[in-house]
DNA sequence: TTTTTAGTTGTTATAATATAACACTATGTA
DNA sequence: TACATAGTGTTATATTATAACAACTAAAAA
């Protein structure tokens, strides 16, 4: 009955999941993701989780691994979540996307000693942010 | 009662968790680890968890945060957990952790729009291993 | 149009991963 | 001794994630 949400042919849980995580300053977890939806009829982790699946496997999120939380992509250049890099603040949990030509330019072309290169990456930074460093 | 092992002073059930993942040609899950060392008389989760966390803290292992598993470190100059690298076949799961000198000091010296510093890291590479690629 | 296909949904139940809280034990230091 | 620090054993619980199945939707093929 729902047409597709146009931008990006997301279907409306995945629509409803996404702008909630977009609209985040700092990254979600699935079951506060769950709680902050459930009055639009998301009631399952079920229907959470697949949402969120898709939305990584598209590139729109990025799953923080670490911290098992999910960030907006806002990065243009990696719609295709295969190349990621984050820095995390150890005190505040801020989480940024790092998009820096030569750092993905130098982890593309890396190769290890047996010549082997990869497909895919994820780095995460561990620091103190700004703010928290001048406390 | 027992003296504490006197190689990096682990305790008994330090011991017996790190000898396990050691023997281990691939990463393991803790509760694969819990059921293995039930003979050995640890029976909890939280007694595996434990281990497990000091074994981390101190660098003789290693998470590896997409999967949720732990893997020996083999790698002399990592003894504190703070800069690691890992290669992890998508087929077979095989993981290797990476040392190469020019990447860990381009990831060392590494600094974002800011020019912040990070204290630590941790990079996750995926692709095909030699094995899986030649199938 | 009808049929088929792939993908998404809603639902209940359950699996897998990880921590809280508390009483106790061992060890080193003053 | 007294005290501090770290590790242990235990029960219970919290958090994160998936299995299985029936129904529905959208889009493409016939
Ligand atoms: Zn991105
Ligand atoms: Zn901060
Ligand atoms: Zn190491
Ligand atoms: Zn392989």
């Amino acid at each position: 009955m729902n047409k597709m949400h146009k931008e990006h042919n997301l279907t409306k849980n995945q629509k409803i999941i996404f702008d909630l995580i977009d609209k985040s300053p700092q990254p979600l977890k699935a079951y506060s993701i769950l709680y902050n939806v459930q009055k639009k009829g998301i009631k399952a982790p079920l229907q959470v989780y697949r949402a969120l699946d898709k939305l990584v496997e598209i590139g729109k999120i990025h799953k923080i691994e670490s911290r098992n939380a999910f960030i907006a992509c806002h990065n243009s250049s990696c719609q295709v979540a295969k190349a990621t890099a984050f820095s995390i603040c150890e005190i505040c949990e801020k989480v940024t996307e790092i998009s820096s030509t030569g750092l993905s330019k130098y982890l593309a072309n890396f190769k290890d000693k047996d010549g082997m290169k990869y497909s895919k990456y994820n780095l995460e930074f561990f620091g103190l942010c700004k703010k928290c460093t001048l406390k």
